[in-house]
DNA sequence: GCACTACTGCGAACAGTGAGCGCAGTAGCG
DNA sequence: CGCTACTGCGCTCACTGTTCGCAGTAGTGC
């Protein structure tokens, strides 16, 4: 199978001599994505995509060289999926508040990213479409070059990282195969002990008082709130303009 | 087996009745941390520990109900290992500033712990130490418990997305089987093809002039500067002391 | 027009996975 | 002293990612 050397992203689709291929990558990613989506990223196979496709498994092999590129190709498909990139405003501020929730409402609507996602560069086309883009939006600051890729290394960062957190229950309720009551449930005494043995105060008030962590929309609030101090902590270190 | 009701954290460790068991789950979870940092995390299967503890595999399953359970305790034990919590100093930018640099060192030593985190609440023991500690430096400074949680939450999320990505190019060269040099190699062509395109000035820019990802302490460098904006942001808005 | 070549689809197989059954053996309670 | 509830574990099941080899086909050079 084709040159080891040779990366997903720099494939070409189609071979210069014999039968024309009968399916291309963007089909398969598709319907990868799918499944991962109403079924969870654990009942992905190549097996399992194969037979959505109608295909043999082994023909999956003539256009990825492993699994593992399936999934950087999911990966990728995923981040353009919501329409191009808004041109910048001139506000850097609403521009990486608009990229940051585009990418929690993508990172929302297929949970399996963030579990793929690590331990593996983001370097498909639209990764780097999307990561341009945020330098753009903060171009006209006058940051020098490696602040910039700070700014938004660290914003990509807080927004991953946030929506795994956020995800983390969510997903392990349904790993279980059971009801978020049950589930509840089944957790609920270990916490009450942990809570009644008075060794995690700040915690049992966390549990008792708070009101994010009860509200409906309490994780998207504690995003908002996080991404306006994250904003504000850049803001008040810009450069003294020339 | 066992009730599906029980939650790992909150399994006796022995039975009532019946022969002691020959190991613990300590044990058994320390030889799955030494198989995941040496092998890495795609190699660690039940198999493979009960063949380092020199046991049937079947036997594993009398002190877990899944191998599920065996990536929590894996989690939570990783989370305590270098020694206890250090006592807040009144300088809650110092000791969240400690908190951070362990957080990620950990993830540095067990860069396994990123993909197996995600998709997993961390209600383990010492999960919720390090969350009561965090909450305890914060205690001084009179936020209201909402946003005490938030702060905690956005400063992990930070930690956590960011060593994700530091961490996902060593992990998919390591995946890769090649060396750094071969898998760079690899790569060249198709970044190559990128940069020269000219569709991504700013990246090309990084890529040319930037000075931090060249650098051997980049990362850390970066990490360091991301971290004080986001305690600059939570500084800038402390509550008005009474 | 025709051989040659480089491809395509894919059935079958391989080594390895998580997990469950059922049995032999054992510790402690009554 | 038995009865019971446990422990360790060989064997097995259904499934995984991936490869081999083979039949069939599209385009190239003559």
């Amino acid at each position: 199978m084709d040159d080891a050397h040779t990366v997903v992203w720099n494939r070409p689709e189609r071979a210069a001599k014999g039968p024309a291929p009968s399916r291309t990558r963007a089909e398969i990613t598709a319907a990868a994505i799918a499944i991962a989506d109403a079924e969870g990223i654990e009942a992905l196979s190549m097996r399992r995509v194969a037979k959505e496709l109608g295909t043999g498994t082994a023909s999956l092999y003539r256009y990825l060289a492993s699994k593992d590129d399936l999934l950087d190709l999911m990966l990728d498909a995923v981040v353009a999926e919501d329409g191009g990139l808004p041109a910048p405003t001139g506000d850097w501020r609403g521009d990486l508040r608009t990229l940051a929730h585009r990418s929690r409402a993508t990172i929302h609507r297929h949970p399996w990213m963030a579990s793929i996602a690590a331990g593996r560069p983001s370097l498909g086309p639209n990764s780097l479409d999307a990561t341009e883009h945020a330098l753009a939006a903060l171009d006209p600051l006058g940051f020098d070059i490696d602040v910039m890729i700070t700014v938004v290394d660290t914003l990509h960062a807080f927004v991953r990282g946030y929506a795994i957190g956020e995800l983390a229950q969510q997903e392990a309720v349904r790993r279980s195969g059971v009801g978020i009551q049950q589930w509840m449930d089944a957790h609920a005494p270990y916490l009450d002990k942990v809570v009644k043995a008075g060794r995690h105060p700040l915690l049992a008030r966390v549990i008792r008082d708070a009101e994010l962590p009860h509200a409906a929309d309490g994780a998207e609030r504690g995003f908002q709130l996080g991404l306006e101090r994250l904003l504000d902590g850049w803001e008040a270190n810009l450069p003294i303009r020339p």
